[in-house]
DNA sequence: CCTCAACCTCAAGCGATGTTGAGGTCGAGG
DNA sequence: CCTCGACCTCAACATCGCTTGAGGTTGAGG
């Protein structure tokens, strides 16, 4: 009971990966994968199983509240990679990272609000015409600005 | 110039793929893979080239919104059969369009607030404990109720 | 007629994000 | 000692949303 599978909660210091994978809810195979990319590690038992620190948790449980909100993995490393790998971090640490996570948050709200204005100003209302709204014409400041002709639309 | 390429706008009834393309922002790789997926056809001319009428902008438009927010092809091909593929559609079925979009965007913005705000609630504050917090438990509610054991954090 | 960009099809490839399966090890309980 | 579930690695496959390339056609200007 003391390495592998079932020691009482009270008694537990290190995770194995089918716990993290319980309690995270992400499947064992996807945490083997986020270590693969570097999002997560592990120490490993002698007989070559992985172990990790509760903390771990907290992380994994990042990796998921960023991939709920559709941020990419590689994001999710950038932000992670803030956290000192080497030692517990602390609550400043992690006040750091959820600031910039709240950037990326009303960013992204804000967006979807834009989004979400101009679609019903645009197609809710009689024109008909996304020929000029900012919705459909966004290309317009996203695109690479192309190669001649960026009047998008002169006639309906 | 009355078929393939640069005819003046206030004499063009139909676009090419091209034309298409630069108008929507969209790739023309992307608007033949759009075309094999279903969510927009065309007419072919003589010689087999794609001809779009110009209400094809619109759907284009339409499609692109959607992938901005995140919403998968097939979701976006769900709502665009709605519209009638014969006929042109009229401002109702735009409406009805508008209305479903509409909700779909509300109910992510909403999720992202509150991702936002759990997430200022959890990390932002002195507990940085996420373990008993929505956001980090958020796969109790909408994972398979698995097998046992849900209760996702006893001690820390 | 010739040229040349824009078009066509079809197949393969890519990056992200994992899952699945084969084949084998570890370790605790009976 | 034996069994059995949880673990290991590595490779292959899967889905999404395209892009790229090969190889060929179309059609308008010169």
């Amino acid at each position: 009971m003391s390495e592998a599978v079932a020691a009482p909660a009270w008694d537990q210091k290190e995770l194995t990966v089918g716990q993290l994978s319980e309690r995270s809810g992400a499947a064992v195979s996807a945490l083997h994968f986020y270590e693969r990319k570097g999002l997560i590690s592990s120490r490993r038992t002698s007989g070559n199983q992985r172990r990790y620190p509760r903390g771990m948790l907290r992380r994994v449980a990042l990796i998921r509240i960023g991939q709920r909100v559709g941020i990419p993995l590689a994001d999710i490393k950038a932000a992670l990679d803030q956290l000192p790998d080497g030692r517990t971090p602390t609550k400043k640490d992690w006040e750091r990272l959820s600031r910039s996570w709240r950037e990326e948050l009303d960013e992204r709200i804000r967006m979807l609000q834009q989004v979400r204005d101009d679609f019903t100003d645009c197609i809710g209302c009689g024109c008909l015409s996304l020929n000029r709204c900012s919705l459909a014409n966004r290309h317009d400041e996203l695109g690479k600005h192309g190669e001649g002709a960026r009047r998008l639309v002169e006639s309906a």
